[in-house]
Formats: structure tokens, sequence, C-alpha cells
DNA sequence: ACCCCCTATATCGGACCAACATAGGTTAGA
DNA sequence: TCTAACCTATGTTGGTCCGATATAGGGGGT
């Protein structure tokens, strides 16, 4: 989903700034699922503005920067609705965090057992934001959003903590025991 | 993590060709967490070649074009376990999906309804090609990096199938009950 | 007084992806 | 038998995007 169809979207509910959209994808539950950086998202929207999709007036603030709020046009409107309909690409997880944890043989113990306890914490931490900004209800879409974000979430930590044993265990006795694991990691 | 740190990891395990490495993201379990394209790993090993960190043979190979087989220099190798030290950034969750789930009151029923019997039939088959791809144990690493991949999509899958009711049904009689929501949507 | 953070727009270097180019080999179907 | 699709294998290119930086005034804390 490239960033001007995101910026569509987000206009789609509300004029915005280029910085209030930035604000909602680092806040929202959104934000989750869909990045986009300044240096990406102020293109976009000269690029969206030169193609008539959207159109901005400029609104002097006091003791502020000047805001430009934009809105979308028909067009814009119209673009973003096919936009919905075109095939949707795969989901993209991307872990540093498992990527080290792949040579979890060739790490040090307490550096091992440390990753993991900070893992887990992180995991606790955006659960709790997640839950307390969906104290305001926003609708079905995105409330069923912020639900899934937390199911998986909440399936990630707890994967690590009933399974941290296997690779923990093994960091310490793998002269004992090497390359055996048990078989239950992978379900049934 | 960029694309240099994941060619000197995977040759750590073993001599591979730039092609080898790629096929490895794409085919192996680690490449539900982490993804390069050609673009970006021939110049990396270019680059990792010009550093010193790894340095390659040419194999003259049958009726195929010659294979670069590359492998780590002791520079490399030190290089990489520095590498796994840093500090490890966060995951990074992408999906165009629930970017379009968020605007579920606007779509039209039966195409809501068409998107999540492909996801959730996507889902499965991605459960059992990671089962499958599972029954050679690589150590307890890999292993214990594909038992979270399942875990995570499992969550998802069973999220959506358990869940989905509250945006279909929303959106066939949204007139009637506008913006209402199954609170047990966020759990407990 | 000093520093840090907030609002707000914008640009730049570099990393990266998707697609294409090249080139011979194999497999499968009409 | 032709041919279309796909596999191995390396590489380049256009364009997108991120992270950092620039600019600039205001508010709040110590």
């Amino acid at each position: 989903m490239d960033v001007r169809t995101v910026c569509l979207g987000l206009l789609s509910e509300a004029d915005r700034s280029g910085y209030e959209i930035k604000k909602l994808l680092e806040d929202g539950p959104l934000g989750n699922f869909v990045e986009a950086s300044f240096g990406a998202i102020y293109p976009a929207l000269t690029r969206l503005t030169e193609d008539g999709l959207v159109e901005f007036r400029t609104e002097v603030q006091d003791g502020r920067p000047d805001k430009k709020t934009y809105s979308l046009t028909p067009a814009g409107r119209e673009t973003f609705r096919k936009a919905l309909a075109e095939p949707i690409s795969p989901d993209r997880f991307r872990s540093d965090f498992l990527f080290v944890l792949w040579f979890a043989e060739t790490l040090e113990a307490d550096y091992l057992s440390e990753i993991l306890d900070h893992r887990i914490a992180e995991f606790e931490a955006k659960i709790a934001r997640i839950k307390s900004e969906h104290d305001r209800p926003e609708g079905p879409g995105p409330a069923f959003v912020a639900g899934q974000a937390i199911a998986i979430i909440t399936a990630a930590k707890t994967y690590l903590e009933e399974n941290r044993h296997l690779i923990e265990a093994d960091s310490r006795t793998r002269i004992k025991t090497p390359r055996s694991f048990d078989a239950t990691v992978l379900g049934d």
C-alpha cells in the first residue's frame, strides 16, 4: 500500500495536515500495521495535489508554523474507492529479533535471557497501550483492526514465555544435548 | 537489519551464492521474518567483498551460469558476531489487508466476505508449508523461529474466524446499528 | 538561563524493492 | 515437434521510502 493511498484513506475520514497524518500513524491503532515517514508523506501530498486528488488550504496559526490542511476532491475519493478494490498484497512481518534468535546457539546465555525479557516487556507495554487507546471506539473497522493487533502480539508474547526454555536450556547445555529440541514447538 | 548483515549471518552457516541466499529467504522459515531482493543482495555481496568481510570463488557449472560462492573471512565472522550484540530494532508488521479492513464500513458485504475467506485460506496454506518444511529440524534457533511463525499466523487466522462477524454483520445492517461493536473484540 | 520537547513543513543521501535484461537448460503440453 | 513456461544465475535501473537533518518559534521544567 503506497503512501499516496494511505494519505487518501486518512483524508477520506477527515481533513488533515501532513503532520497530523504522521501522528495518526505513529500513535493510532492503524500505526501497528501501516507506517510512513515525513520524507514520504510530504512529497505524496504534493503529488496528490498536482494530480488533483486532494486540495489544501493554509491555516495561519498563532505561535505555530502555518498548517496546510488537505481535503479530498471527488476525483480523490473515487481513486481511493478503486484502490480498495485492488488485489491486496501479502502481510509482511519483519523481525530483527527473530533473526538474532535464529543464531541462538551462538549467543551467550545471559544476553539471550536479557533480550527475551526485554522483548516480552515490550509486548506487554504495547498491548496495554492499544487497549487504553481503545477506550474510545471509532467504529467496527478500527475496533476489529485493534483487536487483531492485540491477538497477534499476545500470541507472540505467550509463545516466547512458554518456549523460551527450549533455546535457553540449549545454550547452557548444548554440548550435552546438541540439536535436540522439543517437538511440541510446532504444535499440532 | 540491513542486507549486508543478513548475508553475513547466512554465510556464517555455510558457503553460499547470492542466488542461494535469495532462495533461502524466499522458501525457508527465516523468510517469514527477513526479506531481501536481488537488487539488494548482489550489491551487498560486492561491497562485503570490497570490505574484506567475505571472499568468493567462481564455480563453472555444466549447462548453467557460473556461480559465485561466497565464504566469510575471519573479519566477516567477527563483524557478524558484533552485529548480533547491537541494539535490536522493533518488529514491524505491515498489512495492507488490515488497512483495507479499517474501512470495512465502506466495503460491499460480498467483497468483504471474499477477502476474509481468501486471507484465512492463505494463512492455512502458510501454516501447512512451514510445518512441512520443518520435518527436518535444523537446530533449536531455527525450530524456535519457525514455531513463533506458526504461533503468530495461527493467532491471526483464529482471530479472523472468530471475529469476522463483527464487521460482516455491520456492513449488512449498518443503517440499523451504526458504529455498534462487540466490546469482547478486545479480549481481557 | 538552559535544555528539551512540541508543532509544522521540507529536503537529502542512501537503502531497498520490483521489474527488467541476459542466457542457456529443462519440463510439459498442444 | 514446436513452444511456452519455468529454473538457475548474475546483474542493472527507476522509483519509492526511511532516517536524519534543517528551519523556526513556543512552552515547560530545573
